[in-house]
DNA sequence: ACAACATATACGCGTAAACAAATGTGTCTG
DNA sequence: CAGACACATTTGTTTACGCGTATATGTTGT
């Protein structure tokens, strides 16, 4: 359950439309629960619940920062999960609920409250490029 | 059920080892249950229930020829869909179960019985690679 | 210690998937 | 038409998934 990423667990992970849309805004760079939950629109348990599901498949690293916990995708991930998240990228492009995922989280990010996890901002580049298939 | 195939049916599709064996072989070109069957090594109502799945998502296409039935990959796949293909046909080379599949099919092949299925051959070309990403 | 926030987990439920075994359907050959 | 072959589908059972609701855990500030 918690080694290698083969191929099959890769597809379970991204065969549901949420977990799909949760590793496509964390290719914007790592992000706290709550910022993935409102950029989705999804209710906390469900959110979490995949996130859980997305860890425990070595799709996804967490951090404890403060009271947040960060995720973020693996930041040397073998060739087969970097091939995926490339090919992620390219097709969010065409699907409208991409998009707009990725236009809440902008408007989160721009919106600095007073009590605002930060940790989103400190942590890695914000990983664009996967692997280009030789 | 029946139309688009969008990201999350792809990786429904894939998401099985079964199903995600039966596709890789397909990569070599169309094919009849009996080879795909042999190469796998599974039982029979088992492969057929596996295809009938992927047929249901428009991941593959069927056409009678006599008495066997030919599976192939659609021959002008959506970008979505050619992407993973490809990406399938790079991590083939990678883990053992997908090498082996097709060394089993290739003996097929190459084994000219007196009722052999034909069809396989004079197919359309054995679609090599797909869209090389933008 | 307590309240408030952020996140995780347990429970119960409905549904879909996967499997083995058996049976059905279509096609060719004699 | 009968039998053989290739394949599909049904049946029954088990297991996994996804969901909402409720509750638990961990952290920070007072």
């Amino acid at each position: 359950m918690l080694c290698a990423v083969n191929l099959v667990r890769i597809h379970e992970c991204l065969c549901d439309r949420t977990r799909l849309r949760v590793v496509h805004l964390l290719l914007h760079g790592p992000l706290c629960v709550c910022h993935i939950q409102e950029a989705l629109g999804e209710p906390q348990a469900k959110v979490s619940r995949h996130l859980a599901y997305l860890r425990r498949s070595g799709m996804v690293k967490t951090e404890r920062c403060g009271k947040w916990m960060i995720y973020r995708l693996p930041v040397d991930p073998p060739p087969a999960l970097g091939a995926q998240l490339a090919c992620l990228q390219d097709a969010a492009a065409e699907e409208a609920v991409f998009r707009q995922d990725g236009q809440r989280l902008s408007k989160l990010r721009r919106k600095p409250g007073p009590d605002n996890p930060p940790c989103a901002r400190q942590a890695r580049p914000p990983r664009r490029r996967a692997a280009t298939r030789s």
